[in-house]
DNA sequence: TAACTGTTATACTTATAATACAACAGTTAT
DNA sequence: ATAACTGTTGTATTATAAGTATAACAGTTA
């Protein structure tokens, strides 16, 4: 697992690393049940504090995404993901929005936006490689 | 316009400021060359300090949505809005893909997330709706 | 026994957000 | 003229979040 931090990034290194782990998650580079870096480890690796490590599984751990076995260490949930609830389609509406609008306000139509998801979409689940 | 805002949202309140701004033009409520009020009287209209207030009109002013006559007080840009620039698509991009990575980690479809993103474009900018 | 695991605790530094109070320069209506 | 308004700027203070540093605990594994 390769992380790419942005040092001068407005969002918060604990953001970022949860981030790209779920991205590793939605292209297949990280399947279910394989195992994540121990949080000192990976902190020491990347150059950050074993706390900030800690701050990203604990969120990535309340949403079900990981599973984090006392001394055996952390693994993507071998077993099921996150559902589709109503919590999450709110919270999801309530980011997508503010990105629309702005959107819309400069001139890009329904078409174009569309057009972006998709783009975006492919280009995380693109088929054309394996990863083992 | 009519500002709601969320104490204990997690955003900033000059983002949430600048986030219904710019909802607002998208839907057309505020029309260019619309008033804004005066970084006083809005900041006393909902009880904020006149500094967070000037930092929303700050950014808006950057990016071009508003404009400022010295003594005449805010506008909505009655010109031209902020164009589609690749340093605004890099940021679009960068702002939607965690977002469709995680819908992708829950298995929603790509359809499903189009679907969605349509929904929000037309709630945005429904037609039935005359603001004058 | 030594080296590792996640977890927890405390303390500290830094940056950002928000507020409070004040003043300046220019405009506008009385 | 003068009072009331405009955006702007400055400084200081408080609160919160982010990140680091150091340390320890309990259990696992080689």
């Amino acid at each position: 697992m390769i992380i790419q931090l942005d040092m001068q990034s407005e969002l918060p290194i604990y953001t970022q690393l949860v981030n790209q782990i779920i991205e590793g998650i939605a292209s297949g580079r990280l399947k279910p049940g394989e195992p994540l870096p121990s949080v000192r480890s990976l902190a020491s690796d990347i150059g950050i504090n074993l706390h900030t490590v800690n701050k990203a599984y604990t969120l990535l751990k309340q949403e079900g995404f990981i599973l984090v076995h006392r001394q055996r260490g952390v693994v993507i949930n071998p077993d099921s993901m996150p559902e589709i609830t109503k919590a999450y389609m709110g919270k999801m509406r309530g980011e997508l929005r503010p990105i629309v609008a702005e959107a819309i306000s400069r001139g890009m139509s329904q078409e174009q936006l569309l057009q972006e998801m998709e783009q975006i979409y492919q280009e995380i689940t693109q088929t054309d490689k394996e990863y083992d």
